[in-house]
RNA sequence: GCCCUUGUAGCUCAGUCGGUAGAGCACCACCAUGGUAAGGUGGGGGUCACCGGUUCGAAUCCGGUCGAGGGCUCCA
């Protein structure tokens, strides 16, 4: 902990020395914030000129001299009036001088030449701050404050660590992330694509990304009707009646593609498909005895993304969501939550994620429904997650406007969290499309809704798990597993023999029969990271075996074929990782 | 939507001072081919994203549009 505190000091205090370094070549600078952020920090300017990736190299020489001239940082504290007077030029201190609250201090810190308003802390000296062991990383556009009606400021990203070695190993980590790009991935190993001409952030699956997707989609499907879901299908488009009563036309229209007219009426392509599971809700009356009712579909939905806004597979504009909805009463509600979150971390940790983490979001200012019902909701999420131990945080005042959600995030094999599983209550829809069932009493009474998706949306959890295997995936999903090669072409019969053997036991398998080497043979395969290679001549002939060399470049000779399919079978049933 | 960067063959990229295009891989053909990460030879393939301007002449310079990448913002 010290050790963080320590690293974000000199962050913090780096930003500054920057600060100092821009100052020195843009006398007439508007300087504004920069704090320290995860693995570096950033600053905030406005410039007279827009800066280059060549400026990042004058800004970095002038930082090293500043570091090395061991300037002190001494803080000060300032009536506002001095602030003021100080900051004179300074138009976006000024604001941030007002920003501050009457009975706080106002405090500067100082080092050489340079003074800007800040709480600290900071490092005694920039002798403590390492020359080599920053990097400038980025120039970007950033909003003054994050709003979009603010003056565009040049924000200058770096990265700054205790010493030469841990800066190179960060750099190293960024390479891996780089490496490890789910779109670069993606088209090495021909698994999807996007395509500008046809509709940007619509997706592309490929043969074998499509192998990969059906092995999620069996897999969710059978563990959701053991779990006691039902599958339902509903359609892509609704006419307007649809959206207006759910309310996405007055709230969520920006979100949505625009109308298809037809037969005088306007259709939506869907964004999300809660109204239509409550359409098949609504089409027969409902007794507390037919409850809960727990619906799954893969649902497509389209949403408009702003064009900045999309990325690979990550953010797109046509996804699908591992969608359901669960309808019960009020008695049934605990024990529902908690099946849904048990039932969440069943199918993240069979996809090989282990460190996961909750996030609670409670109600905002700003929300419909009883507050009663907001309680017992929000306690219900809470008792789920301490029931399975999840560590936890609260977001206060964070969920939607309609009810209170959980989130579960995951930890990838790079450290890198990425949010999957959503469970969220509705108070919203039951209301305006006049959900009820029929109680034990007679009286009609509404539902309780909760959405769910475990893992998402295929699309962006592809992207995930690529990232996380680094394209090499478990035999259990891979697109192909299994590729049988002769070491030449007098064995094809026997190959052939073999792929088929396979492939009549369901498992995904091809023969390289090319008139390749050995050598090239074993190469392309070990290129797309298929976890067996069956090596076929004269000896496996003979024996009825197969030699198995694995992904790592390990190598078993001389297997019998039924040992090495069943260890296959085990490997894929047991969805080893 | 905004700021910066960027767009040359299916992929990865080269192309100097403006003189109408190149490599490797992939693809196709032929030859060779018995053991663990690229066998050899040859061939086809590009309106240099698009539109306009400057120029005798533009992949190259200028303006615009579209897309992509890095951010910001948004994500009821």
């Amino acid at each position: 902990m010290a050790n963080e505190e320590k690293l974000k000091r000199i962050r913090h205090s780096m930003a500054h020395v920057m600060a100092e370094a821009v100052l020195q070549m843009f006398p007439d600078a508007q300087i504004t914030i920069g704090p320290s952020i995860d693995n570096g920090f950033y600053y905030d300017f406005d410039l007279p000129r827009t800066l280059v990736p060549d400026d990042l190299e004058e800004i970095t020489n002038r930082m090293k001299s500043i570091i090395t001239e061991d300037k002190p940082f001494e803080r000060r504290v300032v009536s506002r009036e001095e602030a003021r007077k100080l900051f004179e030029k300074q138009t976006y201190k000024q604001e941030l001088i007002n920003a501050i609250p009457e009975g706080d201090e106002v405090s500067l810190y100082s080092q050489g030449g340079f003074t800007d308003l800040c709480r600290g802390p900071h490092v005694e000296s920039t002798k403590e701050l390492k020359a080599d062991a920053f990097k400038l990383l980025s120039i970007a556009g950033a909003y003054w404050r994050g709003k979009e009606t603010n003056p565009m400021l040049t924000r200058i990203y770096g990265t700054a660590w205790e010493n030469p070695k841990e800066l190179r190993l960060y750099m190293k980590h960024l390479e891996d992330i780089e490496k490890r790009d789910h779109r670069k991935l993606g088209k090495e190993l021909d698994l999807f694509s996007l395509h500008e001409e046809a509709g940007p952030g619509l997706v592309y699956w490929h043969p074998k990304g499509a192998r990969i997707r059906l092995a999620i989609e069996d897999f969710w499907r059978d563990q959701h009707y053991k779990n006691g879901y039902e599958m339902v299908f509903t359609p892509h488009v609704g006419k307007s009646w649809l959206w207006e009563t759910s309310g996405h036309l007055d709230f969520y229209k920006e979100g949505m593609y625009p109308a298809m007219e037809m037969d005088k009426a306007n259709y939506y392509a869907k964004p999300m498909n809660c109204p239509f599971h409550i359409m098949i809700y609504n089409n027969t009356k409902h007794s507390y005895r037919d409850l809960p009712c727990r619906w799954a579909e893969l649902g497509t939905v389209y949403r408009y993304e702003k064009a900045g806004a999309m990325h690979g597979l990550l953010r797109v504009r046509g996804f699908t969501q591992d969608d359901a909805h669960v309808f019960c009463t009020p008695e049934q509600m605990g024990d529902e939550i908690l099946e849904v979150l048990r039932f969440s971390l069943y199918m993240l940790r069979s996809f090989g994620f282990q460190d996961i983490s909750a996030y609670l979001s409670t109600q905002p200012a700003k929300s419909v429904g009883e507050k009663s019902k907001w309680d017992t909701a929000t306690e219900a999420l809470r008792g789920a997650i301490e029931a399975e131990g999840l560590e936890y945080e609260v977001d206060e005042g964070g969920g939607a406007f309609y009810g209170p959600k959980i989130d579960l995030k995951i930890k990838d094999a790079l450290g890198r969290q990425w949010q999957l599983s959503t469970v969220q209550f509705d108070f919203n829809l039951p209301e305006r499309f006049n959900m009820t069932f029929v109680d034990r009493d007679g009286i009609e009474k509404q539902p309780f809704m909760i959405h769910r998706a475990l893992l998402g949306s295929l699309e962006r959890f592809f992207g995930v798990l690529l990232e996380h295997y680094a394209g090499a995936f478990p035999a259990w999903l891979a697109p192909e597993q299994v590729r049988v090669i002769p070491v030449a072409e007098s064995f094809g019969d026997y190959a052939e023999k073999v792929v088929k053997l396979f492939k009549d036991q369901g498992f995904r398998v091809s023969g390289d029969f090319s008139t390749d080497r050995l050598n090239a043979k074993i190469r392309n395969a070990q290129k797309e990271k298929i976890p067996f290679m069956l090596i076929l001549g004269e000896k496996e002939m003979e024996a009825d075996a197969v030699s198995v060399r694995y992904r790592s470049g390990k190598q078993e000779n001389g297997i019998p074929i039924d040992v090495f399919a069943d260890l296959l079978k085990k490997q894929v049933e047991n969805r080893e990782n």
